[in-house]
RNA sequence: GGCCCUAUCGUCUAGCGGUUAGGACGCCGCCCUCUCACGGCGGCAACCCGGGUUCGAGUCCCGGUAGGGUCACCA
């Protein structure tokens, strides 16, 4: 089995389907009387080796239970009579785990997880803020690299001068750091391959068309942008699908640097496996000659990505699924340029709130740091993206970005398509507040203070920030819910008629109620048992109920019906402010 | 229009030929309780439609339908 090395200047040696595991399989397959075998082997080699024998007595699927990996109910034999036409040659080895429920459709497969150094990458270009959907699938590439020990690499590709916009690569990097995504090469901290910025990279990309032009195999388009215009509008009229190659110069100019540069793609139908959807078809009208360097002599990114992924040694691909019908284009590049193509995974799409439309830019999906901003904590929203299109089988619904670490799989990621539910989000967030202990909670949450708690001391907000711990949802609900511990509140009319329990009370019974609790707290030293031992008492002195007379000492210490705990609120407010704050009321 | 992908509660999902179709968010009710929150208990709520295979289909096959994607000198 090939494996890459990492510190290889090469490119990566990768072999989905190489002939050394065509022979395994071939004897294997020989043998289908007997139980398959069942094979691990260390790093580097094979592991989880998966067997799918029809002369096992009921069919099941081996399964190495050192892994816990495909355990599997038998399978009726009428199955394997159903599937008897499937064409051996088909078989795909390593590299991947199918997904489990693909297991069936073989007769016979043998599925070896390979090993590899598993490089990923995430590919942005700087043409906006980073939004929600695009990072899901930096997520997936960074768990997936992170799971197998590998490297995950970030590479800016800013070929469209056009589009770029100031500060674009920058809000790229400052994404990926908040939300915690390190990269193991890339800007700012360089690497084997650097530079890490396509615009940097011109030459490279220019050496390999120069070398498909010598070869014959691009050739400079003579074409005006006008002139493609109304052969495309053409077709559209005529309801077909639009194909350069049906108006392939038959003498191409001589490519001076002036014009566009195609490639030359031999129509044919591709056929392929991918990590997430299983095997995908598409015919020939799939494949075009695309255009690889620009007139502005900028390469294209369906050209360049090939380039950079082969020279980086990037061994699995995993993109959205507005990409699926480019893979066969990417892969009849690859064959033009020679390069074994890498594992690609299509992942599902993420929808925008309304569910109609995938999430994007120009349908107001927020920049991720928008949530920065509003306090998501990082492992919240990494909790809530991961759980798009992603689950490992169980019920867990919250977990730590070690737990993910350590559970993610490409053969448990969906092919269907969710919405991004901001409800959901603030939910996950609220838990993972909780699990914050104190200190690390203050540290989250400096710069969402109110304005009015600059100069309060540490150990008071500390202490206030104890009593709103469990009830926040995001940090940015922060100063509504403990203004009033650091001014003073505006007490209104409005405030006593609007609450079910005191709009009973005349103004004057107010009065008498306050003035008895200030009596009654006067000489109280204001720890929270010492008032809670005052006050309850006071409800029968006074002749009223819990609800009344608690109700009206809140809403005239914290302007407000919606606060913590009473004695709580008192106890960190203090005698000084909470007495003020009563007898202002009187 | 061609091609591709998808289809389980409103939402995220479990399900791998036999389940009272499970969990979570949200919503509603009750409990806890000084309000809110947390927590606990309960409730409402789903297999897109039609054929086929099978003793048996949410699950496999085919066909519809619906949604999404794509057909750039954007990525």
């Amino acid at each position: 089995m090939a494996h890459i090395a990492a510190d290889t200047t090469k490119p990566a040696a990768h072999t989905p389907n190489s002939c050394h595991d065509q022979t395994e399989a071939d004897t294997l397959y020989t043998s289908q009387t007997q139980p398959a075998p069942i094979r691990t082997a260390t790093r580097g080699t094979y592991s989880d080796v998966y067997l799918v024998d029809p002369g096992f007595p009921d069919n099941r699927i081996a399964n190495d239970t050192s892994t816990g990996h495909a355990t599997h109910k038998p399978m009726a034999a009428k199955t394997w009579a159903n599937m008897s036409s499937f064409p051996l040659d088909r078989w795909t080895a390593p590299a991947i785990k199918p997904h489990a429920r693909d297991l069936h459709k073989c007769k016979f497969r043998a599925i070896l997880d390979q090993i590899m150094n598993v490089r990923t990458r995430f590919a942005p270009s700087p043409t906006g803020a980073l939004h929600s959907g695009v990072v899901r699938t930096a997520l997936f590439s960074w768990l997936l690299a992170r799971k197998h020990g590998g490297q995950f690499l970030l590479r800016i590709e800013d070929t469209d001068q056009k589009r770029e916009i100031q500060g674009g690569t920058q809000n790229i990097i400052d994404s990926l750091r908040w939300i915690g995504l390190t990269w193991d090469e890339g800007p700012e901290v360089g690497g084997p391959f650097a530079p890490y910025i396509q615009s940097q990279r011109l030459e490279i990309y220019k050496k390999y068309a120069q070398e498909l032009v010598a070869k014959g195999l691009a050739y400079a388009d003579p074409y005006t942008p006008a002139e493609l215009q109304a052969l495309r509008e053409q077709a559209q009229a005529a309801k077909r699908p639009f194909l350069y190659r049906d108006h392939r110069p038959k003498n191409p100019p001589v490519w001076d640097g002036s014009q566009a540069l195609r490639i030359k793609l031999e129509p044919k139908s591709w056929e392929w496996n991918d990590a997430v959807m299983g095997t995908v078809k598409m015919g020939p009208e799939m494949i075009d000659d695309f255009i690889i360097i620009k007139a502005d002599g900028f390469p294209t990114y369906n050209f360049c990505h090939i380039i950079d992924d082969h020279i980086m040694g990037i061994t699995h691909v995993l993109r959205s699924q507005e990409f699926i019908s480019s893979v066969p284009k990417f892969l009849a590049a690859h064959e033009v340029l020679g390069l074994k193509p890498p594992i690609n995974a299509i992942l599902p799409p993420i929808m925008d709130d309304t569910g109609k439309r995938k999430l994007s830019k120009r349908h107001g999906a927020k920049p991720l740091l928008a949530y920065r901003d509003m306090g998501i904590l990082p492992s919240a929203m990494i909790n809530f993206l991961a759980t798009i299109g992603w689950n490992d089988g169980t019920e867990q619904e919250v977990y730590s970005i070690e737990e993910l670490i350590q559970k993610f799989d490409l053969s448990r990621v969906q092919k269907s398509g969710g919405r991004f539910d901001e409800q959901r989000l603030l939910y996950l967030n609220g838990v993972h507040i909780r699990n914050l202990t104190p200190d690390q909670l203050y540290k989250h949450v400096t710069g969402f203070w109110p304005d009015a708690a600059n100069d309060t001391p540490e150990g008071y907000k500390k202490a206030v920030l104890s009593l709103v711990h469990e009830r926040l949802k995001f940090f940015a609900e922060l100063p509504q819910l403990t203004d009033f511990f650091f001014t003073e509140p505006q007490l209104h009319e409005g405030l006593f008629e609007s609450n079910k329990q005191l709009k009973k009370l005349s103004a004057q019974e107010r009065k008498t109620m306050i003035a008895a609790v200030i009596e009654a707290v006067q000489d109280n030293d204001f720890t929270i048992e010492s008032l809670e031992a005052t006050l309850r008492p006071l409800v029968e002195t006074l002749n009223t109920k819990t609800g009344v007379l608690f109700g009206l000492i809140r809403a005239i210490i914290t302007g407000s019906s919606i606060a913590p705990g009473l004695f709580e609120t008192m106890h960190v407010l203090g005698k000084e402010k909470v007495l003020a704050r009563l007898k202002k009321a009187l």
